[in-house]
DNA sequence: TATTGTTATACTCTATAACTATA
DNA sequence: TATAGTTATAGAGTATAACAATA
């Protein structure tokens, strides 16, 4: 068992986080790590992160897709990709099969165990945006939503 | 030189991207990745990330604070602080002095350097938010820090 | 007993560059 | 020549568990 010493906690005086809380970067930060730890909490069972729950989202939405056009969908190199590909196929939930007409390619599709997972994957993610948006008040999530695809352009 | 067809980009119709778009985890890392690029192109020349930049910053407004309390208050583990303040003490830009009255302990202090640079970065991330800011509209800023500070909730 | 800092280790995610097979 | 997918490799960044020194 665990050495009991490694999660103790210092309390004390508060610590200055100086001009942090004020910077809009710092606050998207801590957002993502907590929305992240909450989206873990609500799909955790199904061994979905974030970006495979992604990746998959968009292989449903384009099936035949081809892993070039997913790369840049989900905004890995292609490379990148890969790894988490072989994942997923590994596990049954999306295939390589053959492109039509383009021998070095791939096109992607979900399995019906991939279809499954993700219709299971998209009702807690609904809850957990649900409680997400519960904490920010009625109305706020649009709001929020329109701010953040305002920062940077370019995005959609 | 590296080889050119690393880069190239494939075009075409449009991917969809399912329910990502609406959905505020999504909008909140898509942000972020922008926000870290123009970070980068801000502080790149200083070689501090927002992590080290955030470190610097905390460790100014609370001289001689000690490592642990430093790690909860970046919300780090404190072995993971360790390589950060390893590296921030060889560029010389902070010291671990002895904690009067504790001698398991260190305490952290910029450097005249230290303070010089972090003077420096601190420039450069007011122009950044500026620049976020701008993209955002007039006022929105403030509430878009409302509105991410209020997603669930313990954050600062 | 508990805390402070450190280490050894591992894991996730991502990228760069180069390779292969096709086009 | 250019593109699709893959590999080898590396680098951030982070955590868990254990340890010595000290409280």
């Amino acid at each position: 068992m665990p050495d009991p010493r490694n999660k103790r906690r210092a309390a004390g005086e508060p610590v200055s986080l100086g001009m942090l809380p004020g910077l809009v970067g710092y606050q998207v930060r801590l957002a993502q790590m907590a929305i992240f730890t909450d989206f873990d909490r609500a799909l955790g069972a199904l061994e979905l992160s974030p970006g495979l729950f992604g990746l998959l989202v968009i292989v449903e939405a384009n099936p035949g897709l081809k892993q070039s056009r997913l790369a840049g969908a989900a905004r890995l190199d292609r490379s990148s990709l890969v790894p988490a590909l072989n994942k997923l196929e590994a596990r049954g939930l999306v295939t390589r099969r053959d492109a039509p007409g383009d021998r070095r390619a791939y096109g992607l599709h979900l399995t019906a165990a991939g279809v499954a997972l993700l219709a299971r994957a998209k009702r807690a993610v609904r809850r957990h945006e649900a409680r997400l948006a519960a904490g920010l008040g009625e109305g706020k999530r649009d709001l929020l939503i329109a701010l953040l695809s305002g920062i940077f352009r370019d995005r959609r």
